[in-house]
DNA sequence: CGCGAACTTGAGGCGTGTCAACCCCTGTGG
DNA sequence: CCACAGGGGTTGACACGCCTCAAGTTCGCG
């Protein structure tokens, strides 16, 4: 895989592969930070953001629990989890992250990154260093408000999680977090019916407070009741109507 | 306890108590927002966050999930729990605060409130009008961080729930949950040796991820084993030590 | 083609949940 | 001052959902 780029590739700082980045033609403006902007600020904010992409291989650490938090990254393709790590080693997933999505909210404030950010397959980020983000925000107030939206969201997101490992079964939890990715999915243009899981069963189980046999046989008794066509990482949702059933406490179907 | 306030009782534009804010005097000054502000920065936000006090008596809601969401709410005195309530009522703590702590983060984007906040005892709450604060961060890029530092905090704070409720046993998590709350209390200056607890057993559990009875049970082993002192709501630190060594995976002691 | 990792499936054990009885505080009213 | 009610807390017995351990299978990748 060599590490080429869009257009030139004289534009490469570090050895690590990267490129200059153009908001205005990213697919993802819709999403991520530009939201909002009208073109003459988005050309604006390109210049003024000198953002880089950086590609991250498959299993590779995009950055460590305590590293200097200098810049957010935002998801262009590939897919990530973050990770607390406990002193002792012990680890919780705590996110999966798609295209669109920021990642390195939690260490805005303290300076040091509070997770590990690691790619589940090959990928690339856009890099948003921090100054250039806060003196922009400080200059266009749409651009604020977006960046108030994505934190929020995030916020959010994890007082999802929160209520699903504090008060869900596993049968739950499993479809909560089919429901979820689907949607997450069907939001950036992908099919609703067919997911591609990049994360192991292990990531799964560890992300949902379950073990990974747990998840596994959930799985196969979601493909027995015919809500779901699980094949290996490749899941059919058949039923989606179903899962969300299970979600609303109303146990078997009907 | 009458509804008086500092200085003139003049100014109550609403029939539920408030009051003029005066940032400089407070006692929280240096943990809420205007962390790092000059003196002259600081009466220049006091008098364009025109922010008021608001009470609110225990059991009252200070808002409700999808509300409109145009102002946070920092703490001042009392004790406050957030809720995820799903469509069918199931409900989930996701978080406790205290003075000095804001809340409403969740909601900031989608313009409606994530959460219910439930005050545990009488409170009162500096209200901060959104569009103010946006654009007081636009203006002050020392308050502009402390608002980054404020919100990217509760999300370090949202990753550690998780990895509790992912990773934790019962005992891990409840001597978790009295240290959380011991440190928080020692950083306002409040005995790190007896802490009151301002919520029940259940509302204990349902934050962990347990029942009443298994929190109930655990506070009295924890006492049989001389980590701490438990009468009702009174709660003695025995022993700190004792309670990290139960998180750092050494079952006993020794 | 063959190794190792990931996944599935089964049998049995254990940590919490469930259900129920009882106790202890606090506040209220006689 | 005591009787009483009611909510919160404690404790016990038992059940059950998920974990643990283990064997066997499939898949991905070198």
């Amino acid at each position: 895989m060599a590490d080429m780029v869009i257009g030139t590739a004289a534009f490469r700082p570090l050895h690590m592969a990267t490129c200059k980045v153009q908001c205005s033609n990213c697919n993802l403006r819709e999403i991520c930070i530009p939201v909002g902007l009208t073109r003459e600020e988005l050309t604006y904010v390109e210049n003024r953001l000198v953002a880089v992409r950086r590609k991250v291989g498959r299993g590779e650490m995009l950055f460590h629990s305590g590293d200097a938090h200098d810049a957010l990254f935002a998801v262009w393709t590939g897919f990530f989890k973050t990770v607390v790590t406990s002193e002792q080693g012990r680890e919780q997933i705590v996110g999966f992250h798609m295209a669109g999505e920021l990642i390195g909210f939690g260490g805005l404030g303290s300076g040091r990154h509070d997770v590990d950010a690691i790619a589940l397959e090959d990928s690339q980020v856009c890099v948003i260093p921090y100054a250039e983000l806060a003196s922009l925000e400080r200059e266009l107030p749409q651009l604020q408000k977006q960046f108030h939206t994505l934190v929020s969201r995030e916020i959010a997101a994890d007082h999802e999680v929160m209520f699903l490992l504090g008060s869900m079964h596993a049968e739950e939890r499993v479809a909560a977090f089919l429901l979820n990715l689907m949607h997450r999915l069907r939001a950036r243009g992908f099919s609703a019916s067919s997911v591609l899981l990049r994360m192991s069963r292990g990531e799964i189980g560890n992300f949902l407070g379950l073990k990974l046999e747990t998840v596994s046989r959930t799985l196969s008794k979601f493909h027995a009741d015919k809500l779901l066509d699980v094949r290996q990482r490749q899941i059919g949702i058949l039923d989606p109507a179903g899962l969300q059933r299970l979600l609303d406490g109303l146990p078997a179907a009907r």
